[in-house]
DNA sequence: GCCAACGTTGGC
DNA sequence: GCCAACGTTGGC
């Protein structure tokens, strides 16, 4: 059997946001064996990206959203491609989607792992202040999107800013 | 807590 | 397929 070519494309950049309230950078940190399904996701398109686009291996800036301040918390990789989200099945988890069955699950989910520390915490204000991040999916107007991919540049250019100190 | 900007739902 | 109503996201 031939390993289908898309798993020969190089790895990939994502950002991923969370509340910290609910899963933090430091929650990723302290979880056994330190991944984590991301489940709960229930919007199309960040499902796709998920089920489509990640694989192993791939990037992850670790986003606090709805926080105080919000910004990149740490870097993370998708460690097991997507597999159903199981609590899309269970009546008693609040992401039970009654449209969801065993036999369609509707929801899949990517596992997160391999926490890495950034030196510093890098917050949204000052990720609009520079030029080169101008074009970020996550800077644009009206976005929501949990999950949105991020080009080498960027990914490369937060890393430089979160080692050099402000 | 406010509210703009989205996404989803469901009647027609 | 349209679109109004509703729910959610997430910065501020």
């Amino acid at each position: 059997m031939q390993k289908p070519l898309i798993d020969y494309l190089p790895s990939r950049f994502w950002l991923m946001k969370t509340e910290p309230d609910v899963f933090s950078f430091s929650d990723l940190e302290q979880r056994l064996g330190q991944c984590e399904q991301w489940d709960g996701v229930r919007n199309y398109q960040a499902r796709n990206f998920m089920m489509q686009e990640m694989k192993v291996g791939d990037k992850i800036l670790f986003y606090h959203s709805n926080a105080q301040p919000s910004g990149i918390a740490g870097l993370a990789e998708v460690v097991e491609a997507a597999k159903p989200d199981l609590t899309a099945l269970n009546p008693k988890s609040e992401y039970y989607d009654p449209k969801a069955t065993p036999e369609n699950p509707r929801w899949y989910a990517v596992t997160v792992g391999k926490p890495k520390k950034l030196h510093r915490f890098v917050s949204l204000a000052e990720l609009r202040e520079y030029e080169p991040l101008k074009e970020m999916l996550l800077l644009r107007k009206g976005q929501r999107l949990s999950i949105l991919p991020v080009s080498q540049t960027e990914f490369n250019h937060i890393l430089q800013l979160a080692i050099l100190h402000k």
